[in-house]
DNA sequence: TTGAAAGCGCTAACAT
DNA sequence: ATGTTAGCGCTTTCAA
């Protein structure tokens, strides 16, 4: 998109070289001086011996745990304060077991529609006092699975997953190890999992059923890749509209493909242009595309009706205001952390799948009639 | 919202009561059996034993260090393959020194503009091998503090921070043991430290004296807190604008405050309907407050100019399309996750500032003239 | 109320 | 080429 401005001026390169940072230079072939991990951080065994207690007071102090004097107490807060301490949670984790954090794989940090999701996530793990480790698949099954991995080496006690791939086998082991994961916005592949997701389906056919009782017989369908569920999911919601309505589906009215602008626009232009059966209204199958479309059809003349599947910031300002499927990101995210943390708290069944409603908001794209009506 | 779906039934305790997993049992009175965490993981031990090897050569084989016949070598995957192994990294990390994760904390992960910053940082970190842990502030200093904390208790390498609080002290002992941090968008508070921001006082002087340039006299400024380092920069470039033109400003021109549409709009609408002398044009301080005061606009007769900081997805479709001064937050993150691997890998010298230009984007809105122009 | 000792699972350093 | 021994910094256990 926007052109990436460069780096104004390479950043500060102006380190000295480095004056020999330690004297330890000539001394006794010790094998290494026990030295100290971290840059050097102080542990609770430096708070003990300065404040002159024991190893497992501060423990105590630290974690607020009973049967310590207030006056030990000061002191070891006092030098606690004077070293700069702070617990090492990287060995408190692996002695006790759980991490305290759960992982949060999603397709593209950067799409508005996670944002949300996101946020409503991160509030949940918080309430939790857990910690969010994230990251993006970018709809690469190879990096879920390297991602996903990754977390569950750091012992992640949970996870949240926005599947890229359709084979998720791969989490057997992780699963019967015990961690515990949630599927978001589509299903787990090949293995039963918790899920938490729209209705896709039932929101796409009620999009396309709303075009076709404002008067529309050609309607295109332009979604994403046939591997992501979602994306089939929307198209079965499109072909059962227009069967319902006794209506035909010419090939060149259905695109699935990346959500890339230019792929979207070359198949928003093919079935509007076409010579045979141009389509006269079009229902993208989510945010980004949707997005991509509505700049093809401010383009032209020839009005075009346009609902699209997920809500989007600033749709009502639009002219036309976009009418949408809307689908609460918030909501599934939060559904999908309660569900993680319940889990995490003990509780067992089957997995469960947990289906949320989608509501058709109309704003006028969607009401636009064919331009061809007699 | 939506239905929770509710934890389906009580926790699954149906582990068998353990079929004495070592030999080892009928030993010495010892305290507790040696439980594993992690539910019940394998361990290298574990690999080992079962591949009839040494841990350190199990070590090897997962860590590709050289070393090892290939023979064994497969007769150690088969037993990590059978056990269904994965590497603890809290243990690793304990021993190596380095978690080989970064923090970002930024104030709002469902602010759009976040989602790239998010994003190229990601990239940059998943390039170095790091894992990215973050969460939001919220904008509330206290939020900030805890979760910086949080994320130092975690021994992340290094931390990229959306400042919300004005005193950032609190990160000396943090500093002064190693850890590399990096603020973006706003200066630390007093304390030194890199920073990577845009030229908040430059752009906004520049979109403010582009009104001016089509003919406005009486403009009113919008913007966030002034707590908020960015809201007191773009003001002063308000301020320098006007100043620059020989223009007086009103008080009640200028509202400082929450980025809350509410607020937004009560402060845009007292200074549009002024019975004394009413503004003819805005400037907004950032994304939020322009999305905000776009919908007041929208709803009025009267033309009224704007021009905003920040760019938005879709500013230009809306009608007439917002003329912003943008700054690249992608590049911003990008530039900021760059320095922190350098110090990470060693840069030393002094904390750098980078300042990265803004771009004014003329496409409409800021070029509308005075309403009462002769 | 306090603290010494024994690990958590791994890697570094040193045998063999 | 492989194995053994110490820890990393903390919590757990148990004794004082």
């Amino acid at each position: 998109m926007a052109d990436t401005a460069p780096p104004p001026s390479a950043a500060g390169r102006s380190q000295s070289p480095s004056p020999s940072p330690s004297q330890d230079a000539g001394r006794l072939p010790r094998p290494v001086p026990a030295q100290r991990r971290y840059g050097n951080r102080p542990t609770m065994k430096d708070v003990a011996a300065r404040a002159g207690v024991g190893l497992k007071t501060v423990s105590r102090v630290v974690n607020a745990e009973p049967g310590v004097t207030p006056d030990t107490e000061r002191r070891v807060k006092e030098a606690i304060d004077a070293l700069g301490f702070r617990r090492n949670d990287s060995a408190r984790v692996l002695r006790k077991g759980r991490t305290a954090s759960i992982g949060l794989v999603l397709e593209d940090l950067a799409d508005p529609f996670y944002g949300p999701l996101n946020r409503a996530v991160e509030e949940i793990a918080r309430a939790h006092g857990a910690l969010l480790i994230n990251g993006s698949s970018a709809e690469d099954p190879d990096r879920e699975q390297e991602l996903v991995l990754a977390l569950c080496a750091r012992r992640v006690d949970g996870l949240i997953v926005i599947p890229a791939g359709d084979d998720h086998r791969y989490l057997e082991p992780e699963m019967a190890a015990g961690v515990a994961i949630v599927f978001v916005d589509r299903p787990a592949g090949r293995i039963d999992a918790d899920v938490v997701r729209s209705d896709s389906f039932g929101g796409a056919r009620a999009g396309v059923a709303h075009l076709i009782a404002h008067g529309h017989r050609r309607i295109g369908f332009i979604g994403d890749q046939p591997r992501v569920h979602t994306a089939t999911e929307r198209l079965r919601g499109y072909h059962a509209a227009m069967a319902e309505a006794g209506l035909p589906v010419a090939e060149e009215w259905v695109a699935l493909g990346s959500t890339e602008p230019k792929r979207v626009r070359a198949a928003a232009e093919a079935m509007l242009d076409a010579e045979h059966e141009p389509v006269t209204a079009v229902f993208t199958g989510n945010n980004r595309v949707t997005v991509t479309v509505v700049r093809v059809l401010a383009e032209r003349e020839r009005p075009v009706a346009l609902v699209g599947f997920d809500d989007f910031e600033l749709a009502d300002l639009l002219v036309p205001g976009v009418t949408v499927v809307a689908q609460d990101a918030a909501t599934l995210g939060r559904t999908a952390a309660d569900l993680l943390f319940s889990r995490l708290d003990g509780a067992g069944g089957a997995p469960s799948h947990v289906v949320l409603e989608t509501r058709l908001v109309a704003r006028g794209s969607g009401e636009i009639p064919p331009w061809d009506a007699r």
